[in-house]
DNA sequence: CGGCATCCACATGGATACTG
DNA sequence: CAGTATCCATGTGGATGCCG
């Protein structure tokens, strides 16, 4: 895990190759930086457990989102059991590694954001 | 700017309130992260300005997220002159409060990721 | 210059049901 | 358990043109 991967290519929107926008791209969707966060706490995680432990998520979108940050090459999926069936999600050491950009996230939100009351409440 | 604002007030797509559900809910988006950068690379800049800064968005999108930045209050937007008109859009204190996650992303980006070469260009 | 209006294509997300 | 199938609503992004 110390030593460093290969770089990952990873195309980008804009006409010149810009780090930040390639990274939004990776995890500047709605449920990746939850997925890995729950990921990065709770280690190795099984579908339902993961779907559990992200609040909220449909398995489709669960199952969107898995193979699109397999796709990545941020999260690996081994099949540990047939009978019953069993996987296990887990992250790759490019996952791994985002957990200084989850980190800071989670740090951000907790120092800047509250939990808004019933009286925020949007009316529209 | 160094007294911490109050706490944003920010719903969340989960049951239950979460940071960093909530935190991507704000940057997880395509260009905010970019649109961010640059305001805090650059300083406050001029509509078009920023859109020469992120490279390849359109009006429109530009448009619609410096709305939704607004609105969720990181950025600032000003009438500077009439004529000829100038708009001035910079970052508010939850903005620049921002930095620390952009520039580790930013970094993440840099250490982590390449950009891909023609080789890697899907065929799909 | 700094947009908004319009139109449209496609992506994303959610609910529900069903399968091996 | 770990998904897939289907359908549908909404979101997002891009092109173009126009306007004060």
């Amino acid at each position: 895990m110390s030593d460093s991967p290969e770089k990952l290519s990873v195309w980008c929107a804009g006409e010149e190759w810009c780090p930040i926008t390639t990274t939004a791209s990776l995890i500047g969707k709605k449920w990746h930086p939850v997925i890995i966060h729950r990921l990065l706490d709770n280690g190795p995680s099984g579908f339902n457990e993961l779907k559990e432990n992200v609040d909220g998520i449909s398995s489709k979108v669960l199952s969107d989102s898995l193979e699109d940050l397999q796709e990545k090459g941020l999260v690996d999926r081994e099949v540990i059991n047939e009978q019953p069936f069993r996987v296990n999600y887990s992250l790759t050491e490019h996952g791994e590694s985002l957990e200084s950009v989850i980190t800071e996230m989670a740090a951000w939100g907790q120092t800047y954001l509250q939990e808004p009351t019933e009286a925020d409440e949007p009316t529209e």
